[in-house]
DNA sequence: TATGAATGAGTCTTCATTCAT
DNA sequence: TATGAATGAAGACTCATTCAT
């Protein structure tokens, strides 16, 4: 078989076992089972488990940034409400399509040994840094109200990755409307959950 | 020494290990090290491993859900803003005093076997649910503007967990001002991002 | 069992199997069969394989060296050829009565990676500095005809190994009379092999 | 590429790494490497490892007895001395041209599996031989003092081995004057160390 | 209760060898 | 001849768990 489509044959099995059963409940066997090939041919195409779990941890990070573009806030092109709208519907559109994938950085990534926790942590930090680079910068044009951004931008991102949790665990997966959701989601964040007028009494 | 006293001693150390270095990298052998204990005792007072970082969790869980109250609305008592803020506040005194304890809850316990990977959906769940109960009840009050209750529910206890996250990382654990850090989440959520009158446009 | 007991049966067992075999061909498995331990059991003693044969090497070049003792030249106590004679027949006597630790020693050892090698050859280096400085002695009290002492030296320890190594070979380790082949050795380092008034032509 | 020229390529190339690293560090990916030829074009030239170090040993040992000449005692020609003489010097140049040859003569032949050791044992058995039945020859001629000649023989093989492995480790193969080296071994086992009318008192 | 020696299933990893192309 | 992908037996090592004392 071609060398690079063994490759991606053992990427794909082992998403899908590292997806549904996380890291540690994944062994070799496994992987080169499901793969169908034999053990020393494993080792032909990755150094080890952790080198094969860790370029495919990579692609997913790397998948998931070139789904995102700059927000432009300028009188030509789209508003920036659909430029958010765009990033957000690519990303949980990226997720929604691979549910092994998804489960894979929600939790099959966490709680592993520093560096996995470092690069995944790494990632959402770069993410959260998009955010509050964003709603600084809304805050100098007097869009975003006077607030700790980092704070916000954390929760943005926090939201976000538990509402896909909650989609992986109760959907399979599978998201309707994806446009809806991302609709709901940028509202939420943008005006909270108080009816106009209203402040908690 | 006392039965309970030894479990006790064991739980503490157990604790302290499973948040340093998470479940798969403690070993039976560290933990009856730091308890200074024999191999054959460990299996004396615990079933085994699993049913140790069980209990283990469910003290958490139970720990945490001690410190929530049932927001009451009514003219007497404190404000409903208040009654929020406390809760808040509970929740997030008890993780902060206990580094372990909120790294096995964000990191640790994530991506394990089925059994507790369930655990702590279940009490996840549980508590988007009352999240959400309160913003469903704040709708018919007319408090809450029309929007999905579930997704914003979400939103508010992942935007807490990420919060939660991102202080064990960079501050080990330790917040300076809880009030503060609980009001700006609940303005966060209730109020969201954007100025007064502003639209993202 | 008691652990120094159980730690000596591997040991033994293990000293056959390295002198039979070699170390590359005799594997952990061979050794807990021949030990009759479970394949846990071996590493609660050793280290690794490494380690564990380090320590007999250790131990049986410390079993040598402790064989030897200085030659004193004095009008008192026993002569110096009979001080020689005593530790060559105690060395060979030591050996001789353990093939596998004879053959661990000449063939066993050698060709393994640096850390043996160099420890085997430090110990071989050793006696030969012990040869070369009571040669050097020799030659100033004019007892040693002049001559390149290291070279004789290396002659007297190589001369050595090959004699053992043959017995090794064709008696099974087993020597008649160690005294006879003692003095032969002593004789044929200290005369040479020319007759009386005999120079080679 | 011809065939027997591609035969040789890989032979030296194996020399060289299993002289620096020994048989069993030496694996078939690195000599294939070295020799610059895909995995299966080795098995098209060497049945198998083993068959390609057996052939390599053949040759070496070969090599070094194709050097030595049988010692003709009669008034023409050289001297006895003369003949002895250069037989070692001719050995002892083969070996310090090609320290790999002399690694694996001296560490990387030994201690493998029962083949290789016979064969190499054969060989130095052989060799004494030579040096006994020279010996025996000499006793008759009372150029010879009494002894046994089979130690002697021993001793004399097993002493140019140690002087030659002390070059190899400490001199890499190198030597500056083969013939005074000879020359002092040769009176080492002549004469023997002691001097003119001196016994071991 | 307490001990800690013993267990052995399970895991990763290596590498000489084969064989279809 | 030459290639190099594929093989799988074999090896070292780990660690949760058991049990006789």
């Amino acid at each position: 078989m071609d060398p690079s489509e063994r490759r991606r044959q053992i990427l794909t099995k082992a998403v899908e076992l590292f997806g549904k059963n996380g890291y540690h409940a994944t062994s070799i066997s496994q992987i080169i089972q499901a793969a169908g090939i034999a053990r020393g041919t494993f080792y032909l195409y990755f150094e080890n488990k952790r080198a094969l779990f860790d370029e495919l941890l990579d692609d997913m990070l790397r998948g998931i940034a070139a789904r995102i573009r700059t927000v432009v806030i300028s009188n030509q092109g789209p508003s920036a409400r659909d430029q958010i709208m765009q990033n957000l519907v690519n990303v949980i559109e990226l997720l929604s399509e691979n549910r092994a994938f998804l489960s894979i950085l929600l939790e099959g990534a966490v709680g592993l040994d520093k560096g996995f926790a470092d690069k995944l942590a790494d990632f959402y930090e770069a993410a959260v840094e998009i955010v509050r680079a964003s709603l600084d910068l809304g805050q100098k044009m007097e869009l975003v109200r006077p607030c700790n951004t980092h704070i916000a931008a954390l929760a943005v991102i926090g939201g976000l990755k538990e509402i896909l949790h909650d989609i992986l665990r109760h959907e399979g997966g599978r998201i309707e409307d994806i446009e809806a959701l991302a609709c709901e989601v940028l509202d939420m964040f943008s005006r909270g959950v108080l009816a106009k007028g209203v402040s908690i009494p």
